[in-house]
DNA sequence: AATAGCACTCATCAATAGAGAGTGCTAATT
DNA sequence: AATTAGCACTCTCTATTGATGAGTGCTATT
């Protein structure tokens, strides 16, 4: 564990070198801080830091960065302190950004992920509900050809999904509303996962109860409705302009590659599920190789019920958490508040 | 007008210096062509074809660099040589990566933006054919709650888009169908903008012959339909990461950010709509300012109707023209086929 | 335990010099 | 009259050098 004394010089190190981006000396140290203390004692303070991983030196004579543990160390220091906010001209400009035309969550949600990223200057990505939470307000099957039809689902957030559903023989458009029917009236404001749930359990169950065709249709349409949610992850990204500005255009291209990949953006949603409230990751390395010296700061939201998704800021390890923190925190409270009126 | 020497010799220095992207001198030039002159005759040709402005020198005791102007010339030969062609191997690519899963035309466009960024190595942009031009398969007005609608509208191309109509009163499902039907019996099989535009005539001037509720509902339709098509020119973009290797991390974020902004791009879209066939803009600073020394090669392509989008890349000036035009001039035949087949 | 002092290290920056690629001009050649 | 050889000149690029200064670890002192 860190004594008092190490606990500051760690905290002062970092914060120096999130504000000023260089290598942090133990005489540079005593001018910005009044720590009192000589810069010898800082200098003895700072090889047993060293010696525990949470700053290093990029060479001999220089002065001292924070790890990813020591900044690790930093943000779980900040996080405790709950006196965090950001200034009024910010949190007047987030609601005023955010507030406008009503538009459908989903526009609403990248609106939210477009303003997070103008007002912290860093790449923001935001993680719409999975559809499987999403809860059913109506659905509707329309014959296309003989062997399609079309599933449109609208959901209580004013979202809608269209789906081609294949057929295994064709079926009359009267069949197809029965069946459509049937789904609104037992299962309207539930969330999808249930309807499947429950469909699959009553479809095994009670094979007899049903129309034979009403029941075929039922199965196809169960097994159609996930296949959407690859593309969401990419959705809500924006603010690709503000990648970080100490990376030289090869990292900025890596990047941006990781960016268009789906599988590593998914990788980073796995790091984020299951957490509630404000998340910070420090070292992105180990989920995107492209992504070293990155951090991301998250945050979930809420919509009226209970399906929620993560928004989010992707930067340099070195950035201002002491001000981002805050500004994601405020963002995903607004975009919970905005999300609920509706 | 240049005489046969001058040409041959700013062909040669504008493709040496697309294969080498470094100011091209007198004797590098004997070197690489057998042009069977003196140095210092290319160099006298060059004093007059830099005052007519086809090239420029970085500073004093450097070889020549094409302006614009050079690289227009350069291109306009290219165009007219029509044994340009792509090589076996990325033909076979091209198909291999295009075919798949049926999907919509949308996904298939989006598929094609990758693929030619991933084969020309270069930023890809994909504009999707105008709502406007789309054919009419079938509408279908939903009834949201008092005050909206949902409409559906599916294109014989497979697409759907939905829209919330805004309905100055309430109106029942039946109406709203009466209204659908009216729409589906009459116009099936007519691009959108006839649609649009036989219904203002009609509506003008058969005001007694319908139901007026239904005269209503489609008066509302007839607005509600444009407003979606911005939208579009964002959504098939792909290949960030090919930003030309030359430009510094500042244009880069430059670049990146009048990518992100709409109002460029549709400027981009307009200097490229009307033209048929391939198309190559040399310097595109004029239409983004952001987008200096870059290019831009494109080819319109056609669905199974009239309607057409284009697909293109955009790149250094300095793109390899030669080996580039080709691919996106087959990409847009593919993808012509491609949509002519479903 | 904390600090002052000191020798040492190493990145950074500016100045300098040499090499090399290229030019334009002039005079000789075809 | 057009082409070419020759030449002086220009300017970038690269490497070298040396001074500067911020920083360190160690040791002796308080």
């Amino acid at each position: 564990m860190l004594n008092e004394r190490q606990k500051k010089i760690l905290w002062a190190v970092t914060q120096s070198h999130i504000d000023l981006n260089i290598p942090i000396g133990s005489l540079l140290l005593i001018k910005r801080y009044p720590l009192n203390l000589s810069s010898a004692t800082i200098r003895n303070a700072m090889a047993s830091l060293e010696q525990m991983g949470y700053i290093t030196q990029p060479h001999t004579s220089a002065g001292r960065v924070p790890t990813e543990k020591g900044y690790r160390y930093y943000v779980n220091l900040l996080l405790e302190d709950h006196s965090l906010s950001i200034s009024d001209s910010m949190s007047h400009e987030l609601s005023l950004r955010l507030q406008g035309e009503e538009i459908d969550s989903n526009g609403v949600i990248k609106k939210a992920a477009k303003t997070l990223s103008l007002l912290s200057r860093n790449l923001a990505i935001a993680i719409p509900p999975k559809i499987e939470d999403m809860v059913l307000k109506h659905i509707k099957f329309i014959k296309y050809d003989s062997k399609k039809a079309l599933s449109m689902l609208i959901s209580d957030d004013g979202s809608v999904k269209n789906t081609f559903v294949e057929l295994d023989k064709p079926y009359t458009q009267q069949e197809l509303d029965k069946a459509a029917h049937y789904i609104n009236s037992e299962f309207a404001g539930r969330q999808i996962k249930d309807v499947k749930e429950i469909l699959s359990y009553q479809l095994f169950k009670d094979k007899q109860a049903y129309d034979r065709i009403i029941m075929n249709v039922l199965y196809l349409f169960k097994d159609s409705i996930i296949m959407d949610d690859d593309m969401l992850s990419l959705n809500s990204l924006s603010g690709t302009s503000y990648l970080p500005d100490l990376v030289d255009t090869k990292q900025v291209k890596d990047i941006l590659r990781a960016i268009e990949d789906k599988q590593f953006m998914l990788k980073l949603l796995n790091q984020l599920s299951g957490s509630k409230g404000i998340k910070v990751v420090v070292g992105l390395e180990s989920i995107i190789p492209a992504m070293s010296k990155m951090s991301m700061v998250a945050a979930t939201y809420n919509d009226k019920k209970q399906s929620g998704g993560t928004i989010g800021i992707i930067g340099p390890t070195c950035m201002n958490y002491k001000k981002l923190i805050p500004i994601v925190e405020h963002t995903a409270k607004a975009l919970t508040r905005i999300l609920s009126e509706n």
